[in-house]
DNA sequence: CTATAATATTGACAGACATCAATGTGAGGT
DNA sequence: ACCTCACATTGATGTCTGTCAATATTATAG
């Protein structure tokens, strides 16, 4: 299970690939719109949708000579409830005092 | 931005880091309390221990030779709140059909 | 002060990964 | 058929990263 979510997380752990998700918050775009602002080669932007499809969160349409990109939120939800079980505040409380008496 | 987002993921990237996290939800412990059920060398602790420090996903309290680590919930909030930006809900409907008619 | 226990640092090394140039594939258009 | 455009694959390369053994540091106990 860990093995699991540390390899989402590693999908993540890219400055390109949350650079391109940032660019498909606006809508769907195909590989040739995104390689504009990327300052990476075609076959590099590749290599990054393949991780972000495999892992889920990117999902991909297409329409002729394109491939349209866009985020998966079947696969985000996915991610987020995987986040909830290791990050969410309910799972704190045993060991943090965020506004009570600090620890020090 | 995009830069220290994708720093944070890759700190969570690491099955082992994971397991750490895990382990640390009961309550704080100690390096050599975490090592026993890790299945890695000290130094390689350390150094793992020291990436979620500097991310501000766990925090440390001295206690005489003992080093006690935690979940940073401070941190833990802004590395949700950073997500969100990316990956909440209210950021998809633009390009997302979750539960309408699947543009598939 | 010496010994011991917990943790940090250093140096080395192997595997993973991001990147690119070159080439392959697949889908329209002429 | 041929050409062009979007995208995928391959192979090579340099860098990053997880790992360890060896050593250093820090703190307490005797």
């Amino acid at each position: 299970m860990s093995k699991e979510m540390a390899q989402i997380f590693k999908a993540l752990g890219d400055e390109n690939r949350i650079q391109i998700l940032k660019m498909l918050q606006t809508g769907e775009k195909c590989g040739c719109e995104l390689l504009i602002d990327l300052n990476i080669t075609q076959p590099t932007l590749s290599h990054h949708m393949k991780i972000l499809s495999s892992s889920g969160i990117v999902k991909s349409r297409r329409d002729g000579k394109w491939l349209y990109y866009a985020i998966d939120c079947d696969g985000i939800m996915a991610v987020r409830t995987m986040m909830g079980s290791l990050l969410v505040p309910e799972s704190i409380p045993a060991n943090c005092v965020c506004k009570g008496v600090e620890t020090k």
